[in-house]
DNA sequence: CAGAGGTCGTTGAAATCTGAACAACAGGAG
DNA sequence: CTCCTGTTGTTCAGATTTCAACGACCTCTG
């Protein structure tokens, strides 16, 4: 690569550090806000997202864990958390004997519903609303581009590009 | 707030969920580019990173937390770990006596010397490359708009807009 | 059917992170 | 000087995450 050694360019920078910083900041802002609303921790809420947006509400938890882009130890001691919590059951598969389903509970499903609104209200807040809509669409290609890159496999579930009022989160 | 219960587009769901999945691909990927060239978590690779771009290469510890974005107690711990690798030394200060001087090290920045090259290129082979110069300013006024909204104080710290061939990062 | 090789989810120990409580200090008002 | 209030960095306990096995199971081959 001959471009190894070249430094990044203050618009390269800006870019970066940006991406990186707001990042990091939307992070903390929905941790506290899912914390306030639903008392799980962001990692849990995703985990039930994941699971509410799937066939009949349940995944594997290879499955889950690749969706939710996490360990599987570390989603089989989410999914610990979740069953003490009544949100989430385990249920084993008929039909092959190493298969765990992770299933969402009408509790689970209960708290989404609850805390929902208050999570698209923050991302409209303090992401969507602040970009415009030709802003969203360049930044959902480049960032196709970029988990194209990285996860050939996560890529493909990433929603197309057309502007239904989408059914989901 | 009116929107609050409009659920996202497909478009404004493509770019935040684009936006979410690149950010954590990136993180994992250059976790493991900089464990592999200098044996260091991304974590303490960023408070290095910090301590360099200081003036006289240190930093208070409030300010330092502050500008990683990372917990007073969690820069503690790092701190002390990058100082068992003697990559960090702590001074006391002596004009206030509260404060800690977090300084990097001759070994820290031959350290970072020697991970910033992997780094650089893995930035830009998964990020920076993928995306246009237009694509890059756009992004980078998007983002600049997100972090002013949820930091301030962090906002006043991002490169202006400019494009000379920056001697950071 | 037996065996090899791969996948699945869990486990345990160590590393890391969070959040509240704490002790030492600074700065100003009285 | 003394008290009061706010700041700074650390500490501790508990929660979470990582990483390397591990046991159970599946699939394919012979």
């Amino acid at each position: 690569m001959s471009s190894s050694s070249r430094p990044l360019t203050t618009r390269e920078l800006r870019a970066w550090l940006g991406f990186v910083r707001a990042g990091h900041l939307l992070d903390h802002e929905l941790e506290r806000q899912i914390k306030r609303d639903g008392d799980i921790s962001h990692a849990e809420y995703e985990v039930l997202v994941h699971l509410d947006w799937a066939q009949d509400h349940r995944l594997r938890m290879a499955e889950l864990a690749s969706r939710v882009a996490i360990s599987k130890s570390r989603l089989t001691y989410q999914v610990t958390q979740l069953e003490r919590a009544g949100l989430v059951v385990r249920t084993s598969c008929p039909t092959d004997g190493r298969a765990v389903w992770a299933q969402l509970t009408d509790a689970g499903a209960a708290l989404l519903a609850r805390v929902r609104p208050g999570h698209r209200e923050a991302v409209r807040e303090n992401f969507i609303d602040l970009l415009t809509p030709e802003e969203l669409d360049v930044l959902a290609d480049a960032m196709s581009r970029v988990v194209a890159r990285l996860s050939p496999t996560l890529a493909g579930l990433l929603p197309a590009a057309d502007d239904k009022p989408g059914g989901r989160e």
